[in-house]
RNA sequence: GGGCGGUUAGCUCAAUUGGCAGAGCGCCAGCUUUACACGCUGGAUGUUACAGGUUCAAGUCCUGUACCGCCCACCA
């Protein structure tokens, strides 16, 4: 035993730990060395990223499911790394380059990206750090990251692969375009956000028709209208059906042009004409392709107005906006301008309104990849945990869209498509060709656009085990088996990791996906930087500990719902650690001069067995505290398999503040003040057998503090580590029955502890100094009651602080005397005269209302035919015996009130 | 517009399959009880959002309403 400072100092040990454990290689794991394979792969925070409370609560909990996992003997990987996000990592870099006064293009491609690396080699290790002092247990050695060269390999390989299966196609498409990071963005980049805009009026007059003859749009950006090349209308419209077919002149630029009928139009919206823009909405672009109208791109790249704008060239789409509308006005063109909320799309990244464009992008067909993706989760050979997600997957899979992959950015992996400029073919290949594989000619380029960050990332889950390279490790670890994530991931990369597992591996990428929910503030609000609501973990870590912001957060959020927190809230975890501390002091001050009871606490295949070794009967508290220890690794292990983390974090709360510090530990001091040495060493190993399994239980939510004492206990050796303990398991209860524990000396103790409770109320109700010791008397309701409470004395007196407690069966109280009543009797407290009669009197009376409201709630149910005749026996047989308890003891307070007058 | 989640003690939330509504914090009273005041003992606190329904029995199941939040969506 080491022995353990009054204090816990969390920075010490934890920073201690923390360097030994990546000393010793701690979780290392090597393909097939043992054990069935358990394997996570970390969802790869952003290389650019801090560690934020999300982030603290996904790895907490993957954490918890690979320690437990590591303990139970499998052999264990998880995989950390990182992603090289492509577009915030890119912004970064280049808001640096800004303090500088330079952009990137006064840098150049290659030397930008070189800025990158550089960023990234000196600040990108900062999350990976922040995820070490969490005690996050990864296999460090085997951190990835999206950009290095294995999954930069793999990117080109799955890249070459669809577009050898004609899967990936360019083309010209309305696409989300962010004027501030000039890039394309997929869909699920773009994130619509509701806003108060206007509905603007506008009237195009009918050529050749008479002054004041319009047809009138409305629009919310009134700026596209220069971009315009006809007019819809619904083809069931009476008030448009002789317009259809007749030129309109589009004002300010007078350009000529036509009404058409399109059933896209719906005639109850605005005015019922629509504007076509082909270059800027994506209906109106699907419209022109059925009437075979001109596309007219009015946009620069940074969203301002081009030469197609007229009069408008060189202004911003918002200066432009406001302009055309003044000029419009004076031109009386502008019959009005509505109020109109709706949602706009916002990149992601930079929060900037994009810009519906047509431009040449690339794209993966989607419908044939999620086939199989769908199939997988409809068999249940991936589930969603809560299940209630597996519908939101569904609903998406099944109206899946081309995924946008294409980004004109230049962090990121090159699309590995080449073009010969002697004869125009365009291939994909991996590597640098140098030269045309069909003319042979050395004039080629490649393209210049990057692909979506996600295209690396949705081939995580095989890309990190060495794929496309059949290695050992890939057929060892693939598949995986959870995958731990907020739901806002779901679309982004869940769902294309399910696919590229399929379309790649030929199998599942993972078992299991549990969808935590996200970490709010104490108001709710998401937390962010702007608002300033955030509450960083790292100062948590440092005002409390890792273990405390771990076991809070896990305490405090319940299956896939959100969770708010506030920095008061981690005195939750931190008072327990304390506890827990304060136990393992006590028991080490204990067993100073017994040190051989310790080995009760080191798992050996003996378990129980080591602690009847004197052949000493197990105290009915010792059968208590066993057996409870067993409900309470059962109930554990059952929330963990459920993904229950907060309820299964609670139980052993409960067991060890409640059960074993209130209860065993207080029971105990008797023994070990007083009793003979056999006895105190047959507690002590209790004990330490006790505190042992719940070290390792505590294990996966406060990996610290578990370690240390679990060395510091002499549970292991030095230089070991409590993830290589095992396990704990209790035997079933006919082995446990076979140890002495009794099921009904069990129910007899409980019963004890609410005598005892009832003994505490008296000395409380009556304001009797706790140092004052009482002598109670214990009328028993029968000789087996009394035979077992005068076995069981010494239990009773230590957790009452009583002096004595007299069992007398026959005892008629001969004055008025506080009582209360139990199942295994009544306790009264003689007060020598010292009964105030009114307020006794009054306190009885409010006991026995109480009682007696609840025996007229049991009564009534009793009475009640249809309730007797259709519940389950066992609920009605329960309730008579409330009935006996409850009567009895309205009964007791009757006689009670009586004796006093 | 479609979908999902939530509404339970002063606050934050639990409550597997319908079967005596719980916990933490806060509150009240008492405590230098020799591990722990980040503690111990005792105590108070509920029209389970609202309105109906099913059932012997509803926080739990059904229908509807209100409010809060989230996701998706091509009504310009």
């Amino acid at each position: 035993m080491i022995e353990l400072e009054k204090d816990y100092d969390p920075r010490k040990v934890e920073d201690k730990w923390l360097a030994r454990w990546l000393e010793n290689r701690a979780y290392h794991s090597d393909a097939g060395s043992g054990g069935k394979p358990y394997t996570i792969v970390i969802p790869p925070p952003n290389v650019t990223g801090i560690l934020h409370m999300g982030h603290a609560l996904n790895n907490t909990i993957q954490d918890i499911l690979v320690r437990r996992r590591r303990m139970q003997g499998f052999n264990t990987v998880w995989l950390p790394g990182t992603d090289h996000a492509g577009i915030a990592t890119q912004n970064v870099v280049e808001r640096s380059l800004a303090t500088e006064k330079k952009t990137r293009n006064d840098l150049g491609r290659e030397a930008f990206i070189g800025r990158v690396w550089e960023w990234k080699e000196q600040y990108g290790g900062t999350i990976i750090n922040q995820l070490k002092k969490l005690g996050a247990s990864c296999d460090w050695e085997r951190e990835r990251f999206t950009m290095d060269p294995g999954l930069s390999d793999a990117v080109t390989e799955a890249f070459v692969h669809l577009y050898g299966k004609g899967l990936i196609y360019r083309g010209s498409r309305i696409i989300n375009w962010c004027p501030r990071c000039q890039t394309a963005l997929s869909d699920e980049e773009s994130e619509h956000r509701d806003s108060a805009g206007k509905l603007y009026h506008i009237r195009y007059p009918v050529k050749g028709g008479a002054t004041g003859e319009y047809v009138v749009v409305a629009t919310t950006r009134p700026e596209t209208m220069l971009g315009d090349t006809a007019v819809a209308v619904s083809p069931d419209d009476p008030r448009y059906k002789d317009l259809v077919g007749k030129t309109l002149i589009l004002p300010i630029l007078n350009r000529e042009i036509q009404v058409v009928a399109d059933s896209f139009v719906d005639p109850a919206f605005g005015t019922g004409a629509v504007k076509v823009t082909p270059a800027h909405d994506p209906n109106d672009f699907e419209m022109a392709s059925r009437h075979g109208l001109k596309h007219i791109n009015i946009l620069t790249p940074d969203a301002k107005m081009n030469a197609e704008a007229g009069p408008y060239a060189g202004l911003d789409r918002f200066a432009c906006r406001k302009q055309l509308v003044a000029d419009l006005e004076a031109a009386g063109l502008l019959e009005k301008i509505a109020d109109h909320n709706h949602a706009v799309g916002h990149c992601y990244r930079c929060n900037t309104v994009v810009e519906p464009r047509l431009s040449p992008q690339w794209f993966v067909k989607m419908k044939p990849l999620a086939a199989p993706a769908i199939e997988a989760v409809k068999q249940e050979k991936i589930v969603f945990v809560p299940d209630r997600w597996t519908k939101v997957y569904l609903d998406w899979m099944e109206n899946i869209r081309d995924w946008c992959i294409s980004r004109q950015i230049w962090w990121g992996h090159r699309i590995p498509v080449f073009y010969c400029s002697a004869c125009n073919h365009e291939w994909a290949a991996k590597g640098a060709p140098s030269r045309c594989p069909k003319c042979g000619d050395a004039g080629i380029r490649q393209d210049e656009d990057v692909l979506d960050t996600w295209f690396s990332s949705w081939l995580w889950p095989f890309s990190t085990f060495g794929w496309p390279e059949k290695s050992k490790d890939l057929s060892f670890y693939y598949p995986t088996d959870d995958l731990v994530t907020a739901s806002e991931i779901i679309f982004f990369w869940v769902a294309r990791m399910i696919m590229a597992g399929y379309e790649f591996m030929g199998d599942l990428p993972f078992r299991r996906v549990y969808i935590h929910g996200t970490v709010r503030d104490d108001k709710g609000r998401k937390m962010s930087k702007s608002l300033g609501n955030s509450i960083d973990p790292l100062a948590i870590i440092n005002e409390f500990s890792a273990d405390a912001l771990r076991f809070s957060l896990t305490m405090l959020t319940a299956t896939g719902q959100d969770v708010y927190v506030s920095n008061e809230k981690f005195t939750l975890g931190r008072n327990f650690g304390t506890k827990l501390w304060n136990a393992a002091r006590y028991l080490q001050m204990q067993t100073k001069d017994s040190p051989a009871m310790v080995s009760a606490g080191i798992p050996s295949a003996e378990g129980l067995a080591v602690l009847l070794r004197d052949g000493i009967a197990l105290s009915p508290d010792d059968q208590h505290i066993l057996y409870l220890l067993r409900d309470a690794i059962a109930a554990c292990d059952d929330n963990l398999d459920k993904c229950r983390f907060n309820d299964a974090a609670h139980v052993l709360y409960e067991f060890v503040w409640h059960q074993f510090c209130d209860w065993y530990v207080e029971y105990s001091k008797s023994v070990l003040y007083e009793a003979q040495q056999d006895r105190r060493e047959h507690v002590l190993r209790v004990m330490h057998f006790v505190f042992s399994n719940v070290l390792r239980l505590l294990h996966p939510f406060m990996p610290f503090m578990t370690e240390e004492l679990w060395l510091a206990m002499g549970y292991g050796v030095e230089g070991g580590t409590i993830s290589a303990a095992p396990w704990p398991t209790l035997p079933d209860n006919a082995t446990l029955a076979g140890y002495g524990v009794n099921k009904a000396t069990v129910a007899y103790v409980d019963d004890k502890y609410d005598l005892i409770r009832v003994g505490r109320a008296l000395r409380s109700d009556y304001t009797i100094q706790p140092s004052r010791k009482i002598a109670y008397i214990v009328k028993p309701v029968s000789p087996q009651c009394a035979d077992a409470l005068r076995a069981d004395m010494e239990s009773v007196l230590q957790l009452l602080r009583a002096e004595k407690v007299d069992i007398v069966p026959e005892f008629q109280p001969a004055k008025a005397m506080p009582s209360g009543v139990n199942k295994l009797g009544t306790i009264f407290m003689p007060l020598d005269g010292l009964i105030d009669v009114q307020a006794e009197t009054a306190r009885l009376t409010r006991q026995r209302e109480k009682v007696e409201a609840e025996l007229a709630k049991v009564d009534a149910k009793l009475a009640n035919q249809a309730f007797m005749s259709k519940a389950p026996k066992d609920v009605v047989a329960q309730l008579q015996q409330r009935r006996s308890e409850v009567l009895e003891q309205v009964g007791k307070y009757d006689r009670q009130i009586q004796a006093l007058v």
